[in-house]
DNA sequence: CGGTCGAACGCAACACGTTGCAATAGCAAT
DNA sequence: ATTGCTATTGCAACGTGTTGCGTTCGACCG
């Protein structure tokens, strides 16, 4: 198992960003709570998309008292903060990506079922091609468009 | 007021989709029921879009006994047949395009509310678009893509 | 016209997400 | 350490949509 060290390991996230989340907020005139402190927690564990029903759980395995409209309402605040970006999946569900970069589209194969993200060329492609027609100004991350990829196509 | 005999006026939308309901559903070993009966006539006074809630609501003005599970369960069924097709609105809720003709995306306002349904053209260089990244092959109308019109943003 | 089969119904329960409100508890100032 | 303000919490209720199940009734057949 070489060059182990060339690259950073799954579970090696770059964790920096939620470090200085107490003091934002306290900036802000909000607080920190322990339920935030068990959300950021598990926020710090993942990259790339969650359910919000995934991040409930995983917060009641740390605290059994979790609520769920208290988990959404942090989401809310986090989501000001752009720390998390929520989007729908194709079923209208919410997902949330965790630390943003840069923004993408999603696409769902109804077939299988299986996601992908559309490429940063392609994504500026469709923000154009609306912007062009109505002026229209398009966040492509908030959704989830439904399809049918290369291998399920007829 | 003239002319007004060479167009369609508001309230005079072509039914005839409809006629052939019960006929269609028979031949396919379903049945025509007063429930579903029910929705049918509400749909023939849309065109558009419709939520879900609304034609809930809309069934329990003519009977009283209408049962949301019915209603949704009917809609899959219409679906199937093609005379209803469903997506999702910026918030995630289910909206029905009543006999989708040509299909086409739709855009929401974040900041006004408002919606725009995407031009033809403009929709055709979005499934172009990913059609030649991954071969994806786009159902744009089930969707509703969020951002900010033009006189809404800045 | 009555019998049979199973599609469709209504209900109850669940899942996800939101909202209003009274009680709690951060946190800044004293 | 105590106090006061108010952001946040937890609960309960609601809205929307789905699912499982026992019962009903549509439609075809004799």
């Amino acid at each position: 198992m070489p060059q182990v060290d060339e690259h950073l390991i799954d579970d090696d996230i770059d964790t920096s960003a939620w470090d200085g989340v107490p003091i934002r907020l306290r900036a802000a005139g909000l607080r920190w709570t322990p339920q935030r402190r068990t959300l950021v927690d598990v926020l710090r564990e993942h990259q790339g998309h969650v359910t919000a029903t995934e991040l409930i759980s995983r917060c009641r395995e740390r605290d059994q008292t979790t609520t769920p409209s208290t988990v959404y309402r942090t989401l809310d605040v986090l989501e000001e903060f752009g720390l998390v970006a929520h989007g729908h999946g194709h079923d209208g569900r919410e997902e949330y990506h965790v630390l943003p970069g840069e923004t993408h589209g999603h696409l769902y194969c109804e077939a299988c079922g299986r996601q992908w993200e559309i490429r940063p060329e392609t994504g500026a492609a469709i923000v154009d091609a609306l912007a062009a027609d109505l002026g229209f100004e398009v966040d492509l991350s908030h959704v989830t468009i439904s399809g049918h990829c290369q291998g399920c196509h007829d």
